[in-house]
DNA sequence: GCATAAAAGTGCGTGCACGCAATTTTGCGT
DNA sequence: ACGCAAAATTGCGTGCACGCACTTTTATGC
């Protein structure tokens, strides 16, 4: 059941990846409103209907492909850091890495992430991926790890690297002119999670 | 502009409350299955298309009817506190207060919360509403109150409503008979909020 | 091998979310 | 009072998400 495991796992990720990079790329290719949910199918050789039993909505395909299963690693990664670490700086470091992609993207895409709001709204609910898995990373190194606590330092994190990534898309379709102190990512993202440390080092 | 303001307010907030409640009371009715969207715009008085103006989903709009609007009053609570109360006392407070209902609904309701995923998940998302006009209340009690520092902890406060709510209306539709510890929803309010209280103090 | 269960893929039908453009309502200035 | 601009409501059309029942594929016992 492991991850090269059956050959039923190994196409399920095929179809997965065949999936999210056909979404991308037809977005690309020819803008994200001239793509149907059936052009995606096709040319991932699946039926329109299997589509959906992979992807809840169109929008999801495309930042999945972006984020590729980055939010899972994280909690890989905190587990990994088990020693005698400090529990903040275990999950930043730990997430600050998995972000910290080599190219990053190229201008594309970005343009795609920022200017189209469901694309955006679609990628910025990516991080909630993370909470369940690094809820119990967490909960290994937490007194209390019946309680909540765990899920909620693991929501809080999830919810400071949504906050970072909505700073680094830009501020959103609401303001039009205002500052964009678009810094680094892994800035932002170390920014957001000092705010959130005092808590995760309290719990330990 | 303001609350009683002009007919035109007045008249939208009418129909908000009329969808909802017309929402909540054929869901009991007659079972949340068979009620359509545009029976609850009929019962409303106004047309399926003006529904989806209010809310974007059909649930929402059901739990819409059961918050009624307890989280925009959250924000209004931290910042009426303002004097020399600790930020995380102020928060968790103005938490409990508001989720502390009178009669807190009856069976009937909560049969709905728990049982109908698609209604749960609605009642699990409205936490999020709080988190703007909450960030600008702690906003200005924070030193950082330019960076994201703000934002992050008011995200990481409806966070922790959403989990607690989570563990309140029971495990979710994954397990079957596992433990339910349904504790008393404005105490597993508070532990749920003790985890970000460190982080919230740190931040003044 | 072969049967049989479990799981993934598929087609269909239904209700829904939402963009768009036209229409009605509201509120303000004069 | 009157007209005008902004805002809310509406109808329509399109694509989509998903339950359901059915077929095909994969895995496991005999």
């Amino acid at each position: 059941m492991a991850r090269p495991g059956g050959l039923r796992e190994q196409k399920k990720r095929a179809t997965r990846e065949a999936l999210r990079t056909a979404a991308l790329r037809l977005a690309l290719e020819r803008g994200p409103d001239d793509v149907r949910v059936s052009d995606i199918a096709e040319a991932a050789g699946v039926s329109p209907r299997t589509y959906n039993n992979y992807f809840s909505s169109r929008e999801q395909a495309i930042a999945a492909a972006v984020t590729s299963e980055r939010e899972s690693r994280i909690a890989a990664a905190v587990a990994a850091r088990a020693a005698g670490v400090r529990l903040s700086e275990a999950v930043t470091d730990a997430v600050v890495e998995q972000y910290t992609a080599p190219g990053e993207q190229a201008r594309d895409v970005l343009l795609l992430l920022t200017t189209r709001p469901a694309i955006r709204d679609a990628f910025l609910a990516t991080p909630a991926a993370v909470e369940e898995p690094l809820a119990e990373a967490i909960a290994a190194r937490v007194a209390d790890s019946d309680g909540p606590t765990p899920q909620v330092l693991a929501a809080c994190v999830a919810a400071a690297v949504r906050v970072a990534l909505a700073r680094w898309t830009g501020p959103a379709p609401t303001a039009s002119g205002l500052l964009i102190p678009t810094g680094s990512l892994p800035e932002l993202l170390r920014v957001a999670l000092s705010a959130v440390a005092p808590a995760l080092d309290a719990a330990e």
